[in-house]
DNA sequence: TGATATGTTATCTT
DNA sequence: CAAGATAACATATC
């Protein structure tokens, strides 16, 4: 699944395509990726307005013009493709794509929206646990405020701040630590390990044993990594495709992530893979410490 | 062929 | 309360 710099990539691809468009139709084909009946559902989103797009965590928020604001999350297997009445593909995001596009809406095509102008925008999902929650406000703020962290690179996820959150789990791992949605917002499996990598710290050290110096250098590494992978829009380790049909450039940028048994690209030992936290774990055993 | 893993997370059980 | 297992579901890989 697309962890926040993929959700980043679709959203600014999503929001140049979809702003202003308004959505004349939607196809639910699996009742439980969305929070209400399905007509009514239906009916809450038809003719309304999209006014703008964001991003939180790993949540996409589409902002109706009738108030109400959906909320996607994409899970491990979802997809969002935008194409044109013509049949372009304008905007591909999320799991790796190995269907034929041209053949659109396919069997995974669980959500599908139609707008005005005749363009789609499908919501695949392979295992089917995205989801699309129409919420209104106050629930949307109240949701998002109970269940995430601050976010990474925002100027609220200062140094101090990165050292108060490692003291309200100081028994945690620090890998843990950093997948916690309620303590960072939007870090993943795949920009955990590399974090770690980053800052030369081996995935199991127990948070409170963690120096000074380390922290500051892993709060370092989760905003260098975090910000070169937006600009490489993206990574996913397969073959993640953007919003424009072309594969996120961040692949070639991992040092550990999916490259279990292949030598560490700083000292040419072996990379490790273990089981922490019940994901899958990479890092160097020489240089992580 | 069968077991295991998969980028997530909510909810159980121990 | 915490750590660990399981479940939601489908597919790919070993």
């Amino acid at each position: 699944m697309p962890e926040l710099p993929e959700v980043e990539t679709i959203k600014r691809d999503l929001l140049k395509n979809l702003k202003n468009k308004t959505i004349k139709d939607i196809k639910i084909k699996v009742p439980k990726m969305v929070n209400f009946r399905v007509k009514k559902f239906q009916s809450l989103v038809k003719g309304a307005k999209i006014k703008n797009i964001t991003r939180r965590a790993k949540l996409l928020i589409f902002e109706l013009s009738n108030d109400w604001y959906l909320l996607v999350h994409l899970k491990l297997t979802g997809q969002l493709i935008y194409r044109e009445k013509n049949g372009i593909l304008k905007a591909v995001g999320g799991h790796p794509i190995k269907q034929d596009l041209t053949k659109l809406p396919n069997k995974f095509s669980h959500v599908v929206f139609t707008f005005s102008d005749n363009s789609h925008l499908f919501f695949n999902d392979v295992r089917k646990f995205g989801y699309a929650k129409l919420l209104k406000k106050e629930e949307l703020d109240e949701l998002l405020k109970k269940n995430y962290g601050p976010e990474p690179l925002s100027q609220e996820f200062s140094l101090n701040k990165f050292k108060e959150i490692l003291k309200k789990r100081p028994n945690w791992k620090i890998k843990q630590l950093l997948l916690d949605q309620k303590l960072i917002a939007g870090i993943g499996n795949i920009y955990a390990d590399e974090s770690l990598f980053c800052a030369r710290i081996d995935p199991r050290r127990i948070a409170s044993k963690v120096k000074e110096s380390e922290i500051k250098k892993l709060h370092a590494c989760i905003k260098k990594i975090l910000k070169l992978s937006i600009a490489k829009r993206g990574t996913s380790a397969n073959n993640y495709v953007d919003a424009y049909g072309r594969q996120g450039s961040m692949v070639p940028c991992l040092k550990v992530y999916g490259s279990h048994k292949k030598p560490c690209r700083k000292c040419k030992a072996e990379i490790s893979k273990i089981k922490l936290a019940g994901r899958g774990t990479h890092f160097c055993g020489r240089c992580q410490k």
